[in-house]
Parts: structure tokens; sequence; C-alpha cells
DNA sequence: TAGGCCATCTGGTCCT
DNA sequence: AGGACCAGATGGCCTA
């Protein structure tokens, strides 16, 4: 598997306060270091299954699904041992059946996190940000986060070429079924202006000025530097 | 060394 | 009964 790492104050800050591709990739470029190969590779005693050798490889690898090594009943002892009676771990003596429906229990439970891990990877290779080997992978926390915030910004772009369509529709005495088409937006009728993202880029000198006044990132006047 | 992130184990709960 | 899901606990690895 690749590396992680934590990210900085400002990225995470980047995450939670809307979405900008741009500004998602700089906070991430800046958030991680330029090593990474954090091969989590040993899982090293690591969990509780020393006997799994690198079981999280970035390939499904040899996904240690379900089957146990035969040091499996020693970590197992062991496990019991290291936690304590506070532990989880039962501090009764096991019947061996019951040994192995936990250590079948366990592998599920394995698999299903790695299922879920499989997944939060395919998520990170759709969201935009930046893929190099030499960038840190996301955490799961901040896949999710960005990953939100790329759907938010997508609606929000979706939105504003609906209205687009529909103006633009409108300018040539078009009928506007955009506006059924698009029940979401409060824009969706009328001669409203078509571009209102909220970018704080001043009044825009063309349509935008002359219908709402609001700047919008759609718009080829508003985002021109004045 | 502290803090962040992670994998794994485990017991509990709910669903089929 | 068995499986899926969940949350708490534990310990390892890595970076600042």
């Amino acid at each position: 598997m690749a590396e992680l790492k934590s990210l900085s104050g400002e990225a995470y800050l980047a995450l939670s306060h809307g979405y900008s591709a741009a500004a998602a990739g700089l906070a991430y470029g800046a958030a991680r270091g330029p090593d990474a190969a954090r091969g989590y590779g040993a899982p090293g005693p690591g969990g509780d299954l020393p006997a799994v050798p690198a079981p999280r490889a970035p390939a499904p690898a040899a996904e240690s699904s379900g089957e146990q090594s035969g040091d499996e009943d020693d970590a197992f002892e062991q496990r019991r041992r290291r936690r304590g009676p506070g532990g989880a771990g039962d501090a009764r003596r096991r019947p061996r059946e019951q040994r192995s429906l936990r250590l079948s229990i366990n592998a599920r439970e394995r698999r299903r996190m790695h299922d879920l891990n499989d997944a939060l990877d395919g998520l990170r290779a759709v969201i935009p940000y930046a893929h190099s080997p030499s960038v840190r992978k996301l955490s799961k926390i901040a896949t999710l986060l960005l990953a939100k915030n790329y759907i938010l910004m997508q609606a929000q772009a979706l939105d504003e070429m609906r209205r687009l369509v529909a103006f633009l529709n409108r300018g040539q005495g078009l009928a506007a079924p955009v506006a059924t088409a698009a029940p979401l937006t409060p824009f969706g009728q009328a001669s409203v202006c078509p571009f209102s993202s909220g970018a704080a880029l001043g009044p825009c000198p063309d349509k935008c000025a002359a219908f709402s006044g609001t700047p919008s990132a759609l718009c080829k006047h508003c985002t021109e530097k004045p």
C-alpha cells in the first residue's frame, strides 16, 4: 500500500470550507511531504496477526482473507495474555471450537475491512487530487471530505450550467424546458442572470452586472481580471 | 516523543 | 445459526 500521512490543518480547512479543485490540490500538495513509500508492508506484529506477512500491499495481494497460519493459535494466546482481563479478549480459556469460530469471524471482518479500503481506493481514484507517486495517499477522512466537497461542487456547476442554458435559450426566443428540468435551482425561470457562483471576483462588466451583479466562475467576464 | 493514521481483534447488535 | 455491521481497544508505523 502506499503511504499515509496526516493532512495539515490548512488542508483540512480547505476540505471543509467548500471545494476548489485547484485550492484542494495546492493544499494537499503542501500538506504532503516529498517522501512517501510508507510501506505499511510489514504489519509487523502490528494488529494482532503477527504471523501474517505483509498483507497490506496495494494489490489485493496475499489477502489474509481468513486463512490462519500455523502460528495462529500461539498468536491467539499471546494476544489474550497481552490484552489482559480488561481487554477485549475473553479471559477464560476457549474450547477449540469457539476459537476456530472466532478466527473465522476475524477473517471475515478483515475481509470486510479490506473491501471497504478497496472502495476508498476507488474513491480516491476518481476525485481530483495529485495522484503522483511522490504524493502521499489521502487519508480515509480526507478522502471522504474531499469527495463530499467535490460532489457539492459538481452539483453547483451543473446547476449553473442549466441556468446558463436556460438563459441562452430565452435569448433566442426559445421555450425553456430547462426551467422545469432543473427544479433545484432558484433561478430556474425569468430573466435572472444565469451566472452566480458566488465567487468573489468583482462585478461582471457584461451580463452578470446587468442582471444580478453576482459574479460567476463560469462567466468569462467574471473570471477575467479587470 | 507526541500525535495521526491505520489494521486487526473482539463482543455486541441486527438482519436474513 | 450465521453473516454483516459497528464501535471500542490495542499496538505498530510514520512524521513533525
